[in-house]
DNA sequence: AGCACGCCGACT
DNA sequence: GTCGGCGTGCTC
């Protein structure tokens, strides 16, 4: 049937139908097709439907069916209507809308990240044989010949079979040649992937219901002992636990499958395939065992009581003071009202622990979602939360996208944690301020709620409760008698330099006499790797790497030097290239060396490094922890990887080895940052009753932020740094957006760079920073050229701004010696 | 993201 | 001369 006849047919029955769709691609827009008449009834938004784009077929999303024909091409029919139901509400729709247009990206970008791997389809080419065909080959060459003599044989080929026969990734000559040939033809098999589990369950032939039949099957059957012994264990088992599947009753009656299969084959048994969830269901029961201490009785009063006003409502509590009560009573009373709960975490803070503390509380009410789920489990947790039957999820940012039906509040715990924002690829979504944006579509009781926790909240967060956008909710005391810890600084310029070692004396002293109380000690250091650079001790020359303008950390274990930034690994030099020398001296420290140093100094001490290198493996951060729970590890060595949410009872040490490479880095968010992992790091000591310790060494001690540390005074941070935000014309009284050039050509990138800031001048020059090379001016063999917009807080400027930027884009990417330019714009970035 | 087309260097 | 490398453009 031609695109015509569709048409034409169509044209009979009340107009034809056309549908916006949202394919799983990084194309620039949504493209239209046409829905024949036979799939009307059922085309909905929400809906998957197999289309064809260019040569290969894609499940995609009705954004919206339209009724008027495109004027400038002929839309292609779609080819199959692929779900029932859509698979997500308008609410997601909308979301990813304005995700879309919030973010500068396309809502295919959106769709990559929000949807389950397995929903999302892509057709695999298959070179099926021709059965026409003699086997003569004669007239083909080698490549053809290999291939038609394996499809002669297998009859069909999937693609990835014939890259690998030809050993190659470059194959549609070949297969082109095939076909002119006669030999195959091509087939685009679009597979759904999500595979239902099913389970064998044994159920008693309906005719054995009557129970004299059962008992004079009982009493006959003579001549099969072991059968019989086996339907009685059958019949036990039934009336124990109501039903019985073939795995437990093999397991418990200690039979053999070929005995069953007697059974089975006599009709007496029948073996059912029935579909089960992968989730395993805990029972619906709410468990809440513990009471709310006075203080954090009033501040869930006074959160319930902003809700009636405000839809977002901040709750600033000290590390320890017991938000994950609060949170939890006020989950309970969500689920009681029938609402859906998200409650969201930087992902590294989704360990086990946390898991399992909630589901001791929710049970089956609760569920998971994280990147440990594998990809059928994830779309059963889709499904569940779709109709509604899972009330509680947590995870990470990315659980903002699924299909909520009935979301009562959304939870932003560490609300300040940079990893809410999304770096790379795009939707550069920020999770926490989507959120806001995500429950405002709940309307029907006003608008879904928002709580953000944290013990030392983001600037503009706090500021937002300032100016009374967000209600606030502060909550001072730590619970229980755990006292906040005292804070030493130990100043690293008053140590002889005979001492200049990472652990200086202070420091060493403190963790002998920690350890000797069979306490825990922390050790943060900012830095992975063994030292962060070599430096030719004759004539200066340092190490970088070929791919970007990085210097190079070695890496002992692996005897490698290491480009950070792109993963490229280098053999360990030992000769200087510039001057021949063999005289390197490594410069300052990372944790593998401060591990190695540890391990010398404190030998009755059990030593671990939790960083990104020791934490590569799937269960290695839970184990870790776990470890460190049970007190097998008694001095722990990481980076910022150990300053997330967790409990750690018997922690009363913890050292900052080095402050100062927190405090110095060219970011206007510095201050809180540095604040931030500070504070959060000091957070783990002295939980329970006793009165923690932290050192910080560091050079610069008159450093307002550590004053703050010190007195653990977060309001003076806040005070202080909103006046250099102000002044500085940064957020929370701007909004920023980033646009970054990248070319192979320096030149390119910067000429585009300009040209598109000459774009945007005539109505933004008061607003434009830059552009300019960035401190790192390359990665991975791409120049770049930095613009920074500090726009005022206006969105119809803002929307304005965004749209003169797509225009430049449009128009450097129309432009031939600019189209290969990558173009990277990131809206709030941090 | 694929995938086709077209332009250029290095091989029989 | 041709094979095959990759840069460029397009997808309803």
């Amino acid at each position: 049937m031609n695109n015509n006849e569709v048409e034409n047919r169509n044209d009979g029955s009340g107009g034809t139908l056309y549908a916006e769709i949202i394919i799983p691609l990084a194309l620039p827009q949504t493209y239209t097709w046409l829905i024949p008449s036979q799939f009307q009834q059922s085309a909905k938004p929400g809906i998957r439907v197999e289309v064809q784009l260019r040569n290969k077929r894609y499940s995609g999303i009705i954004k919206k069916l339209i009724h008027q024909k495109p004027n400038d091409f002929q839309p292609k029919p779609i080819l199959n209507i692929l779900d029932d139901e859509p698979l997500l509400h308008q609410q997601q729709l909308q979301l990813w809308q304005w995700i879309a247009e919030y973010y500068m990206c396309s809502e295919g970008e959106v769709m990559q990240a929000a949807m389950p791997a397995n929903l999302k389809l892509s057709s695999e080419t298959i070179l099926v044989w021709n059965d026409e065909h003699n086997e003569d080959f004669t007239n083909l060459n080698d490549k053809e010949y290999i291939v038609a003599e394996a499809l002669s044989i297998k009859k069909e080929l999937k693609l990835s079979k014939v890259q690998q026969l030809l050993d190659a990734s470059y194959v549609y000559p070949v297969i082109k040649k095939l076909i002119e040939k006669d030999v195959c033809h091509v087939w685009e098999e679009l597979k759904e992937k999500y595979k239902e589990k099913t389970e064998t369950y044994i159920v008693l032939h309906p005719q054995y219901h009557d129970e004299e039949k059962l008992a004079a099957l009982l009493n006959t059957s003579t001549r099969a002992p072991k059968q019989m012994e086996l339907l009685l264990s059958y019949l036990h088992l039934i009336k124990e636990d109501g039903e019985v599947t073939q795995s437990s009753l093999l397991k418990k009656s200690n039979a053999a499958a070929a005995q069953l299969k007697g059974l089975v084959d006599k009709n007496i048994l029948l073996a059912e395939k029935r579909s089960i969830n992968r989730i395993r269901s805990l029972p619906k029961d709410i468990h809440i065992d513990f009471t709310l201490s006075p203080a954090q009785q009033t501040a869930l009063n006074e959160i319930n009581d902003s809700f009636k006003e405000k839809n977002v409502c901040l709750l600033h509590g000290a590390t320890a003071s017991g938000k994950t009560q609060i949170y939890i009573k006020l989950i309970e009373q969500y689920i009681q009202q029938g609402k859906q709960v998200l409650y969201m975490l930087p992902e590294i803070a989704l360990t086990a622990q946390v898991i399992r503390r909630l589901q001791k509380h929710f049970g089956g009410y609760i569920a998971v979602y994280h990147s440990k789920f594998n990809a059928n489990e994830r779309v059963e947790i889709w499904n569940r939360i779709k109709n509604g039957e899972l009330k509680v999820l947590l995870g990470a940012r990315s659980a903002l996208f699924l299909p909520f039906k009935d979301l009562g509040l959304i939870i932003a715990d560490e609300e300040h944690d940079a990893s809410y924002k999304q770096q790379d690829p795009a939707p550069r979504y920020h999770a926490r301020d989507t959120a806001i944006y995500y429950a405002s579509l709940f309307n029907a009781g006003g608008s879904a709620k928002v709580l953000l926790g944290s013990a030392t909240p983001s600037v503009e967060s706090y500021f937002n409760a300032q100016t009374k956008k967000y209600a606030l909710v502060e909550l001072k005391e730590r619970y229980g008698n755990a006292v906040l810890p005292s804070i030493e600084i130990i100043d690293l310029t008053k140590i002889a330099s005979k001492d200049r070692v990472p652990v200086s004396p202070q420091l060493k002293e403190a963790i002998d006499e920690t350890l000797a109380q069979h306490k825990q000690v922390l050790l943060f250091q900012n830095r992975r790797g063994y030292t962060p650079y070599m430096v030719c001790n004759v004539c200066g020359w340092i190490p970088q790497c070929k791919n970007c303008d990085v210097t190079l950390t070695y890496h002992k274990a692996k005897n490698k030097m290491i480009c950070h930034y792109c993963g490229t690994e280098y053999p360990v030099l030992y000769t200087c290239p510039q001057c021949g020398s063999h005289d390197f001296k490594q410069k300052n420290f990372g944790t593998e060396k401060l591990e190695e140093l540890v391990v010398e100094t404190f030998p009755a001490a059990k030593v671990a490094r939790m960083d990104y290198d020791t934490m590569k493996g799937k269960n290695n951060h839970d184990t870790l922890i776990k470890l460190f729970e049970q007190q097998k590890i008694n001095l722990l060595v990481g980076t910022q990887m150990i300053v997330k949410g967790l409990d750690f009872e018997h922690v009363n040490l913890v050292g900052i080895l080095d402050a100062d490479s927190l405090l110095y880095f060219a970011d206007f968010r510095v201050n809180e940052r540095a604040f931030q992992l500070m504070e959060q790091v000091s957070g783990r000591a002295g939980r329970k009753d006793d009165n923690g310790k932290v050192l910080i060494q560091v050079r610069n001690t008159h450093h307002p932020v550590l004053k703050f540390v010190k007195e653990h005074d977060y309001k003076a941070l806040y005070d202080f740094d909103i006046q250099s935000r102000q002044f500085y014309h940064y957020p929370p009284f701007t909004r920023l957006i980033h646009f970054s050039f990248r070319h192979k050509e320096n030149h390119i990138a910067e000429e585009a760079a300009n040209i598109f800031t000459a774009g945007i001048k005539k109505d933004f020059e008061p607003y434009i920073t830059g552009p300019a090379q960035p401190v790192i001016n390359r990665l991975r063999n791409k120049y770049i050229w930095d613009l920074l917009l500090k726009l005022p807080r206006n969105s119809e400027l803002i929307n304005k701004c965004k749209m003169q930027a797509e225009q430049q884009i449009a128009i450097l990417k129309f432009n031939k010696r600019y189209s290969s330019v990558d173009i990277v714009p990131d809206v709030d970035p941090v």
